[in-house]
RNA sequence: CGGGGUGUAGCGUAGCCCGGUCAUCGCGCCUGCUUUGGGAGCAGGAGGUCGCAGGUUCGAAUCCUGCCACCCCGACCA
């Protein structure tokens, strides 16, 4: 069979990026570090929105909108948060532009602007100088909300939907009354991101926290989830920051306890973004294409016909759209292909480079014999089947594929992840093999700043849910409580 | 922002070193006929400011300068 993408796994960057051009995702715009999200891939962003969105509101939370411009003064507030984001904006300096007289459009330079503005790269800034009108008493907290919008980071490289500079996201920023419930919702947050994540992208993931050095600008404690693609190299999937007081300091965020106790609020913000569907993308794949988990599919199932002649067309059809009807009873996303500008094989090749999780053929002997035949993408096999048990089938398979993706994820995640005692060992696995490395660290960042100078390896986190065995630093020798996970990233 | 590379039709490309019937080929697109259970065949056809702007030259896709975009490697990062 003639694969659909010329490069392989081997090439890794190159295929991840034929695949998101070739399955009709998205495309570079041309403009720098930006994409174009095609209709395709922005209806499993929106699938995956929907999700996301309905745990946020089981958790109590409601959305609201900020504005996209913050004054640059606003960014000065927070020392840190400043430092990690100032080297990577995009800044506002005019508010119009004029001819040149040459047929040309220049800046108008007396449209300057007093004061910058900044096109968020994040919006703490700006959601904090507003939760202090919002906030006066206990009585207004905890305040929980999220926001969904786009940012824009100037980063120096780019990446189809890893790293672009302008991005979809949400954002959560929550302001509580005690440093304890501050964290429990930070917690809370991961949890939900890792839910969804595996749950519904069938990406598994490891919880755990940021080392210090690895933290996000502004925050005491990062929560993350990393995930492990196919090519054996990390990607963070998600973020959840307990900021502290650090924020409501120095917005000057106070509220009225009980007692009548004057204190800071405490804070935590997270997010998720479109780089979610580089991991769905890097996670599933294969050189047929996308595999799209049955949760996330714009089209669940995808119904191709077989004829010749007019009368078995309609023989065909007839069969063909009873099943739509009782698939969509089911509540299962379904597409009768009906078009006849394109040909059978043509249809079945474009739907496994598109990822769609159940393709069913239905043809002349299929109607005379009372059967369908049904593909699975995720391991490309084929049957044929009764008509009638059709529904209940097709049904199932879905919960079957969801769970079978997250399976072989699992096991290749199992497959690649590797302890290791010594240095040497690190490297030569890091170097052979890749993948999540379990060792032993001493907690300081200077050997995490040497191991990331000498082998390019991050500690991704440091997990929640290992086996806390003491050890010794595998570069120092000193005294480590657990073992951290150590892996090159994107 | 440093190093390397690329830019030729919607996509992928040949040509560039050695300036001159070199704008090549494949896919796609359009028309017609035959086809339709894994990307159909044949015949005909349309489509290009050779990234942009200058320069050298009788003549530039080809040489020179500047700019822009993209890709890869670093630093940075959701």
């Amino acid at each position: 069979m003639a694969k659909n993408l010329t490069t392989r796994k081997e090439d890794y960057s190159k295929w991840y990026n034929e695949l998101v051009i070739k399955a009709d995702l998205a495309e570079n715009s041309g403009v720098r570090g930006c994409m174009v999200i095609k209709p395709y891939g922005y209806a499993i962003w929106e699938n995956m929105q929907a999700q996301l969105d309905k745990m946020f509101k089981e958790t109590g939370h409601e959305n609201a909108y900020f504005p996209l411009f913050i004054p640059k003064s606003y960014f000065s507030k927070e020392a840190s948060h400043v430092d990690g984001f100032a080297k990577e904006c995009a800044v506002v300096t005019h508010y119009r532009l004029k001819n040149d007289g040459n047929g040309g459009i220049i800046v108008d330079p007396d449209a300057k602007l007093e004061e910058e503005l900044i096109v968020r790269p994040t919006s703490e800034t700006i959601i904090w100088d507003t939760y202090r009108k919002w906030i006066q008493s206990y009585r207004d907290l905890p305040l929980l909300i999220n926001q969904w919008a786009n940012v824009v980071r100037w980063e120096m490289r780019t990446r189809l939907f890893l790293r672009t500079a302008e991005f979809l996201w949400q954002e959560g920023h929550t302001a509580h009354a005690t440093k304890n419930e501050a964290i429990a919702e930070a917690e809370q947050m991961m949890n939900v991101y890792a839910h969804f994540v595996e749950e519904y992208m069938a990406v598994p993931v490891i919880k755990g926290t940021k080392t210090e050095s690895e933290r996000f600008a502004g925050a005491l404690e990062t929560y993350c989830i990393e995930a492990l693609m196919q090519d054996g190299k990390a990607l963070q999937a998600g973020t959840s920051h307990f900021l502290g007081q650090n924020f409501a300091k120095a917005f000057d965020v106070k509220f009225a306890d009980k007692d009548g106790s004057l204190d800071y609020v405490w804070a935590t913000s997270w997010g998720v973004s479109t780089r979610l569907m580089g991991a769905l993308i890097m996670t599933h794949s294969d050189d047929n294409g996308l595999v799209i988990p049955p949760k996330l599919a714009p089209n669940q199932v995808v119904i191709v016909p077989i004829y010749r002649s007019d009368e078995d067309f309609e023989n065909v059809s007839e069969v063909a759209n009873s099943l739509m009807v009782e698939l969509r009873k089911k509540g299962i996303r379904v597409k009768f292909d009906n078009r006849d500008t394109h040909k059978p094989g043509w249809k079945f090749n474009e739907y496994e480079l598109k990822g769609v999780p159940v393709r069913i053929a239905i043809g002349p002997k299929d109607v005379e014999n009372g059967t369908i035949e049904v593909a699975r993408r995720d391991t490309l096999s084929k049957e044929s089947i009764n008509r009638d048990d059709a529904v209940e089938k097709i049904e199932r398979l879905m919960d079957e594929i969801q769970q079978n993706l997250f399976n072989k994820a699992i096991k290749h995640r199992k497959e690649n992840t590797t302890e290791v005692s010594t240095y040497d060992e690190f490297k030569k696995v890091l170097k052979e093999k890749g993948g999540f490395i379990l060792a032993h660290w001493d907690g300081t960042a200077e050997t995490e700043e040497k191991v990331k100078n000498e082998t390019k390896a991050t500690i991704r986190c440091i997990p929640f849910e290992s086996t806390k065995v003491a050890g010794v630093c595998m570069v120092t020798g000193k005294q480590s409580l657990q073992r951290v996970i150590f892996a090159k990233a994107y």
